[in-house]
DNA sequence: GAGCGTTATACTTTGTCAAATATAACGGTT
DNA sequence: AACCGTTATATTTGACAAAGTATAACGCTC
């Protein structure tokens, strides 16, 4: 397997280009604290430092009217974290983004597979 | 006008992410050389040095099977650039896949334009 | 063969971003 | 009150990418 296989995956970036922008890194930290109610266990799964995900919770809570994550600290099982309903609703969202990027753009896509070296 | 206005465009990378990658940056040098016939003309007009051109060129030509772009030098011009018939294949398929991305999720996109703070 | 504008390439410097490290704060449980 | 696992934040370090600088090669015109 000289190449992983090219992954069909538009990466769509909110509302512009960036770091700062709402985009699939986002989204897919979005999801694993989602599943897993806490931000270090998130950051764990996805290989990343918790500092970042700390970092990237921070910018996408600001990017937004109202916090898409919200926290809690201490208690008996040291605190955690949650997606708010404005939290889903942008997963939601920006997941169907993602799905309609990739049937739209499928054809094309295979095509241009092929012409790679 | 507190923010510049979303841009509506998402940014399609292929075959995988990462900088090796054709994206817009890409298809955007891609274009401007077609039109100009000249990489340093094409550099200038987007704000980047030559150097920085000539190795997205040399980027893309190396991740096709053959040559997206064609080039010159010498001659009473000094040389030139143009695209190959591959090269104007990649671009329009390409394009083609941003505007069905784009259209295709056009009412998530405004609706999270909406959530913006 | 001198001049010109382009492509081609190496090398150095700078700037930026990610990673690592360290420390503090929180608040239930025991 | 000591403990624990989490969130919160600052600071330093390191790696890598971008920018800048420099120089060479090319080939047509004159």
């Amino acid at each position: 397997m000289p190449r992983p296989a090219p992954a069909l995956e538009p990466r769509l970036r909110f509302p512009h280009a960036g770091p700062d922008a709402f985009g699939p890194g986002k989204a897919e930290l979005l999801r694993h604290i989602a599943a897993t109610g806490s931000i270090r266990t998130a950051a764990t799964e996805l290989g990343m430092s918790y500092n970042r995900a700390w970092q990237l919770v921070t910018a996408m809570n600001a990017l937004f009217r109202d916090p898409l994550v919200t926290v809690t600290r201490g208690g008996g099982t040291g605190g955690g974290a949650a997606l708010t309903a404005l939290g889903e609703e942008v997963l939601t969202r920006y997941s169907r983004m993602e799905e309609a990027a990739r049937t739209a753009t499928r054809t094309d896509w295979l095509a241009l597979t092929r012409l790679l070296r």
